[in-house]
DNA sequence: ACTTCTTTTGATAGTCTCTCTCTTATTCGA
DNA sequence: TCGAATAAGAGAGAGACTATCAAAAGAAGT
């Protein structure tokens, strides 16, 4: 399992291997840069010298300053073991066992990453503004699969409202620092972040009570 | 009932007064220059020209230049208008009412700019992106006010969970180009826009059944 | 191997948002 | 009326991002 790691297995010529190596290293030193000096401080300039390349080359391979700290495939994976679920499992159980699918499919490698790109998105604004609309992006991929399971149309009101239910659990889960989400040691935290998201998925499930 | 506007009846002193003034012309212009031009196709520049101001001053009003869309106080009345619900309602039902109270307060040069701003959220990333991020700021606001009528603690997981609930399926259908929401013309839409709003509550409400 | 075509890259210049600093003008309170 | 805040303007500058064009490198055909 390739997890968020930018490198498929084996690509078919050399350039395409040759960009996703550079891909993969702009977007390493990009976060070493930005854990060292922290985000506002880091300029395109700096992580593209770290990575030689051109600054020009950093944004053919990144829209956007934020999406190099954002971009992986998390939403594809979800949705691939979302979409593995048995279909007897209502929708947000079928949703928490896909969660719990990816968590343990990815690598030490792909939790540190995970750890470093929450943490910049419940602290840096404009980093999780950016991380909250694809968040919404994802609501359209969360509806299509729920609507595959269920044999709705993906339009349909209902289930485009389930996915956005399910999405903004998350988000309240995801940019909340009151809790000690993020204080302390690496990997427990992501572990503890999916066991919140999973807990409030169950309570969504629950109907919300008080 | 001064609803968005950004003139407060009669504040104090002269100089309060006028810079509620200068706030409310750049405002305008800025709308104005949107509509016409679009949003990327019109710089700061231009509307600190249109309201007679300098480029830095217009920065002094508005951090950035989303924000000359966005700013209004329409949290702030919901929340008021949800604080007045009668205690013995649920909390999603407290909040729909809360809607249509604040709809129905809404001058119609409120309505427009409400559209303006609506439509600009769901076409413009960078004002999406904020948008969205303004709604996970209200996530607290809403967390507060349910808190308050439950007598619960604002930071009580379940709370924030509920929260977190209401505010994405409002990003669902605010957020959704799908529909014709935003096509034709002016205040209809808003109105349709809450419309679509309370019918996702009350789905929220039954629990979300397919 | 050699040429040709396509893709990728770097260099350069420019625009626009946003910050900082300093100075000037205006309003407020005594 | 006079000092104290406070606001506005001017100007310089950093940094993200775009557009253009020429050079380099991989792919493909002969």
């Amino acid at each position: 399992m390739t997890g968020m790691t930018d490198v498929p297995a084996r690509p078919a010529g050399l350039r395409e291997r040759k960009k996703a190596r550079t891909r993969a290293a702009i977007r390493q030193q990009a976060l070493r840069l930005i854990r060292e000096q922290g985000y506002a401080a880091t300029t395109i300039e700096q992580i593209a010298d770290a990575a030689e390349v051109s600054p020009a080359t950093f944004f053919r391979y990144f829209p956007t300053k934020e999406d190099v700290v954002l971009q992986d495939d998390l939403d594809i994976i979800t949705t691939e073991a979302l979409d593995a679920q048995p279909p007897e499992l209502s929708p947000i159980a079928a949703f928490r066992a896909a969660s719990a699918a990816t968590l343990a499919s990815l690598s030490p490698e792909d939790l540190a990453t995970l750890r470093d790109t929450a943490e910049l998105t419940a602290s840096v604004p404009e980093v999780r503004a950016r991380a909250i609309d694809e968040f919404v992006r994802t609501i359209n991929q969360i509806a299509e699969a729920i609507a595959r399971r269920a044999g709705r149309n993906p339009d349909d009101f209902e289930v485009r409202n389930l996915a956005g239910a399910i999405i903004g659990v998350i988000m309240s889960v995801t940019t909340s620092y009151g809790g000690s989400t993020w204080t302390a040691e690496g990997l427990t935290d992501v572990t503890s972040l999916f066991a919140r998201i999973d807990r409030a998925l169950a309570h969504l499930e629950q109907g919300l009570p008080l």
